[in-house]
Order: C-alpha cells, then sequence, then structure tokens
DNA sequence: ATAAACTTTCAATAATTATTGAAAGTTTAA
DNA sequence: TTAAACTTTCAATAATTATTGAAAGTTTAT
C-alpha cells in the first residue's frame, strides 16, 4: 500500500467510524484529512479532495469548529481562510470527552433525575421504574466523572491510568 | 410527574439517545421498556406498547438478542415468546462495552494498523500520515484496553476505578 | 396430517438526514 | 464606492435508514 490508497483508506474509514457515532461523514472525512495534512487547507482544498461541495464544507467546517476540535488559520499574503486540527491525539480526546459529556451526558442524567425521583405510590410498577432510573443515573453519573476525571489528569493521562488500573 | 408520563419520558429519551450513538431508535426504546417492566413482554405487548409493528419489533428484538443484551424466556403455560434485559447495570456496561470493543474499535485499529504501517518513502506527507495514524491507533488501543479493564473487574469496578483515580 | 398460534422475512414505502448549488451576504483592496 | 474574492445560507433534491404489513415459515397441540 503506498501513499495515496493509505490516505484514502484512513479518511473513508475514519468517515464511516463517524456515521456510526452520531456524526457525519463529511465532518469525520474533514477532520481526518487536516489530521494528516502538513499544512493548513483552504476551504477549496478540502472540496477538491474530498469531492464535497462548497455549501457542505462550509457547514462542516463550522461543525467542527463549534466542537473546538478545528480553528481558522491567517496565512500572510493570502486572502481566503485556511484551517487546522487539533493534532495531539491526547488533547483531541480530552476536547471530544468534554464536548460529549456537556452535550449528550449531562442532559440525559438530568432526564434520569427526574423520572427517579417521581412520587412513589406504593405500586410495584413504580418502585421499578424508580430503582432502575436511579441505578442507570449513578452509573451514568461515575463513569462521566471518570471520564472527566481521566482526561483532566494532563500529560500521558491515559498511560498513567491504564498502569494504575493493572494494579 | 407520575408514572406514565415518567415511563414515557424515559423510553422516549433513551429512544433518542440510542439514535445519536448510532443505536436504532425502536431498538433502544424495546430494550428501555424491558429494562422497567417488572416482568418478562410478549412481542404483542411490547407492540402494543410501543406502538411499532410486529416485523420491526421481531427485527429489533433479534438484534438485541445479538448484542446479548435481551433473552428469551419461556413461561409455563403460554405458547408464546417472552423477553426480558439484563437487569444489573454493570453487567449492561460489560456487555455493551465488549460488543462496541469487538465489532466498532478493533476494526479500526486492524486498519489503523495497516495505514500506520506503510513504506515510508521519505516524503512529509507519508511521514506525517504515518506518525498520525500511529498516535491514533495507540490511542485508541490504550483506551479499549482502558475499557476492558475497568469492565472486567467484578463488583463495583466503577466507583472502584473512580476512587483510585482521585488518589 | 392438519390447523391454529405464533415468528420471521422482505419488498414497498415512509421518515430522516445529508448534500448540492446558486443566491445572498461579507470582507478587502484599490 | 465598487467590484472582486471569498463565505454562508437555505430551499430543493438525493441518499440513507427505519418501518410497515402481508406472505412465507415454523412450531405445537390434537
Amino acid at each position: 500500500m503506498e501513499y495515496v490508497e493509505a490516505k484514502e483508506k484512513f479518511i473513508s474509514t475514519w468517515g464511516s467510524l463517524g456515521t456510526l457515532w452520531g456524526i457525519n461523514k463529511a465532518m469525520a472525512q474533514i477532520q481526518a484529512l487536516l489530521f494528516i495534512s502538513t499544512k493548513p487547507l483552504s476551504m477549496e482544498e478540502i472540496m477538491e479532495e474530498l469531492k464535497i461541495s462548497r455549501g457542505n464544507t462550509s457547514m462542516n467546517l463550522r461543525q467542527l469548529i463549534d466542537w473546538g476540535i478545528v480553528t481558522k488559520v491567517l496565512v500572510s499574503g493570502e486572502r481566503k481562510e485556511f484551517f487546522t486540527t487539533e493534532k495531539d491525539v491526547q488533547e483531541l480526546a480530552r476536547i471530544i470527552t468534554k464536548e460529549r459529556s456537556r452535550r449528550e451526558i449531562k442532559p440525559v442524567i438530568k432526564v434520569l433525575e427526574e423520572v427517579s425521583s417521581i412520587n412513589d405510590d406504593g405500586t410495584e410498577k413504580t418502585k421499578e421504574l424508580i430503582k432502575q432510573t436511579k441505578a442507570l443515573k449513578e452509573l451514568t453519573d461515575d463513569l462521566d466523572t471518570l471520564m472527566n476525571k481521566l482526561v483532566n489528569q494532563k500529560q500521558n493521562w491515559l498511560t498513567k491510568s491504564v498502569l494504575k488500573l493493572m494494579k
């Protein structure tokens, strides 16, 4: 396998992984492309490489910027905008974990709290609903806390944590 | 909020969460319904409660069984089949983590390995592709290992792990 | 062996989600 | 100011994914 094939394989794999995880294909592919690029790319270059429209590129770049994964960079002497992604995988994992927690996990915890704190009318089904949603709430909360803890230990948090847990 | 409202809120929240994570709505809702049910349910009852068709119920139950989250149970004196889901949240998390690792993470690691081990022709872009996909491969591998470690510590692994990491 | 009770399959259709492209909007240089 | 260079917006359309329902398949009781 040589460069072009490897590059395409990486971009398309990353794209379908995104789809599987509720991130849209174009968004994941743009990030993948920037991730292996040696320099910031313009919208034109991204469109060209991925064969997607200007509108699509613009919208998905905006989302990536919203997530804090991609940033605009100014290239001196150039009028148009250029984009790069965070290149450090640990930092990338940090950003994604935090954003997912904020956008997805926290709201679910809130609903689980509401549901699990309804009035106990003494019936079996109400007791079961309360018990199970409470258990789910606690698990979700613990996992969220764990992930945030992991991710907030700077430098090599992952390796350190793995080692810690292996003891 | 009383029982029926709370139940519906739980089921629909769980359903949309599923969608967000690449699991389809009906599948997530069936699991949610079984999760708070005090007894195994028949296909008829599931269809009725969630207002979905027989075909849809059948297909999604099969998928849940494939995942190992739902099991058929025989109710004596009854001809039709009944279904329950794993009721213990920690066990549920174990099953889901293992299956996601097997179905999603491992195949990605394989691709990243292939891509990162292409021949280094000395060009900057090849070096970058190798470097970045290797870093991603290592991160993914570490995360996968960590999750599997976490999940394989029986009893209260999560709480224990959180406490360990807080030190 | 037959028929009733039940489940699965799958082509057709509906619902959802992503993508395009051209018009409108913005910024910069002269 | 104006016009060229660029980006954003969004209605229309395409692509994908989920759902239905009826026919085919299976199991069990008699």
